[in-house]
RNA sequence: GUGACUGUAGCUCAGCUGGUUAGAGCGCCAGGCUGUGGCCCUGGAGGCCGGGGGUUCGAGUCCCCUCAGUCACCCCA
């Protein structure tokens, strides 16, 4: 086989697409719920979009982006997440300057990534998302988490959890790092080599470590050194859930991929979904928009991975719709005329186009899924009928409609 | 980018220590049960044994490389 698909993509046929599409109608249904309104964004972006506002120092950028030149030699990159293209959009439609808040969300975004592939893990995967602009009130950050919680449940996830944290912003910020710096620093020599990179690049980076555990046990926490207004919107946002019945731990070193992040952290994992068992990640980024030459506007967001949703979703039992009328003939264009006709009037008809026995003509049907047989041959064809098979109620016997009123009236005549 | 395991018919898999025409189940096609699906029976089609190189008289079986899949690290959704 030479032509294979690319490494960490999928083909998506029939059977599991109606899962896919059952999927994206129940993300749609709950934006809708939440005042969350479509956003469409383009596949690649410009690479600075990325490069430059998502951080540099993640990993993401750094190593995992599909890179491009067009003909034109613009530099281009597809997308790794659904943010930094959303905040672009908001910005260049200059909503900014429009009622706020503005709250958007994206469904089936494709996402790239150069990765190994692995459970749960795919260069192309796929994303629902929602982003509220305008809104620095710990309600939008409860809404947000309260709508993946309402998510989860709808789909019967059963088993997941909640993790906050509170990581500070640029007033508290500086001052916890310092603290984390001098607390690491004497220990930094019996650290693992990301650690000693991080320790310079990305700090707040120590306290994901899952190999130096004491250090991090020990570790100052970022919501224990927080200004007086982050500490406040923490507060206020776990008395919020609190009222709202969301059940939440607080992980002390949560901090998440993106630089993009402050205050608000939060992470939902399920414990059916093995190593990778983040199934959804998001937060505040106040500083987002400003940083992408906008004016100051807060805002939120979540990224749901909806495959890692479909492998723990068990209510989406697939309802692909079956073929209502299978049409059985020794002619092609007889079962190609009776077949129009049953469409046109709005119903699934299908026929055998390879020229098969009635016998195997029959067993298509069978397993086509549909509910009623067309038979028309030679013995139907010297009367002018058609017989018309029910194939779903042991209990219904066959009858004969005239043909020609089969392709006047096919409703009535097959009974649907 | 690192590591482990795996790669034989459309699918799921057998093929012992290298040895004659590579097998099974399911699926598919044709036929039988007297034009009509599900059950049963008979027959049939279908395999560069992932790809390349090597060892050997001889390789699906051993060695090397490569590609792909799976899982883990890393990171993330």
């Amino acid at each position: 086989m030479d032509l294979a698909r690319p490494r960490g993509t999928e083909d998506v046929f029939p059977e599991a697409a109606a899962r896919w599409r059952a999927l994206e109608a129940v993300c749609h249904g709950l934006a809708r719920r939440y005042g969350y309104g479509e956003l469409r964004t383009p596949t690649f972006e410009h690479s600075e979009v990325f490069h430059r506002f998502l951080g540099d120092a993640t990993d993401v950028v750094q190593k995992e982006t599909y890179d491009f030149k067009d003909r034109g030699e613009r530099e281009l990159t597809l997308r790794p997440e659904g943010t930094a293209g959303a905040v672009r959009a908001f910005l260049q439609a200059g909503l900014q300057g429009g009622a706020l808040p503005r709250k958007l969300c994206y469904v089936t975004l494709s996402a790239f990534r150069y990765e190994r592939p692995q459970a749960g893990r795919l260069r192309e995967h796929h994303q629902f998302g929602c982003e509220a602009f305008g809104s620095a009130d710990p309600t939008t950050d409860a809404e947000l988490i309260a709508l993946v919680a309402d998510l989860l449940r709808e789909l019967g996830v059963r088993d997941f959890a909640v993790r906050l944290n509170s990581i500070g912003d640029p007033a508290c910020r500086p001052a916890y790092l310092e603290a984390l710096r001098d607390y690491y620093r004497p220990l930094l020599p019996g650290l693992c080599h990301d650690c000693q990179v991080r320790f310079d690049h990305n700090p707040l980076r120590l306290l994901d470590c899952k190999k130096d555990r004491e250090a991090v046990a020990g570790a100052p926490r970022p919501a224990d050194h927080l200004c007086a207004d982050c500490a406040a919107h923490f507060a206020t946002l776990r008395g919020y859930l609190d009222d709202i019945g969301i059940d939440h731990t607080i992980d002390h070193t949560l901090v998440r991929g993106f630089d993009y992040y402050t205050r608000t952290v939060f992470e939902f994992v399920s414990g059916e979904l093995g190593a990778q068992n983040s199934i959804l990640g998001g937060g505040r980024y106040d500083g987002l928009v400003e940083s992408m030459g906008g004016p100051p506007v807060p805002a939120a967001g979540f990224a749901v991975g909806m495959e890692r949703l479909l492998t723990v979703a068990s209510t989406l039992a697939a309802p692909d719709p079956a073929l209502d009328v299978y049409v059985a003939s020794d002619d092609r264009r007889e079962a190609l005329a009776a077949c129009q006709a049953l469409r046109r009037a709005g119903l699934a008809a299908d026929m055998d186009p390879l020229s098969r026995s009635l016998r195997a003509q029959m067993r298509a049907a069978d397993r086509s899924g549909a509910s009623v047989a067309v038979i028309r041959a030679a013995p139907e064809r010297e009367r002018g009928v058609a017989v018309v098979r029910p194939l779903r109620s042991p209990g219904a016997a066959q009858r004969e409609v005239a043909w020609t009123a089969l392709l006047a009236d096919p409703r009535d005549q097959v009974g649907a």
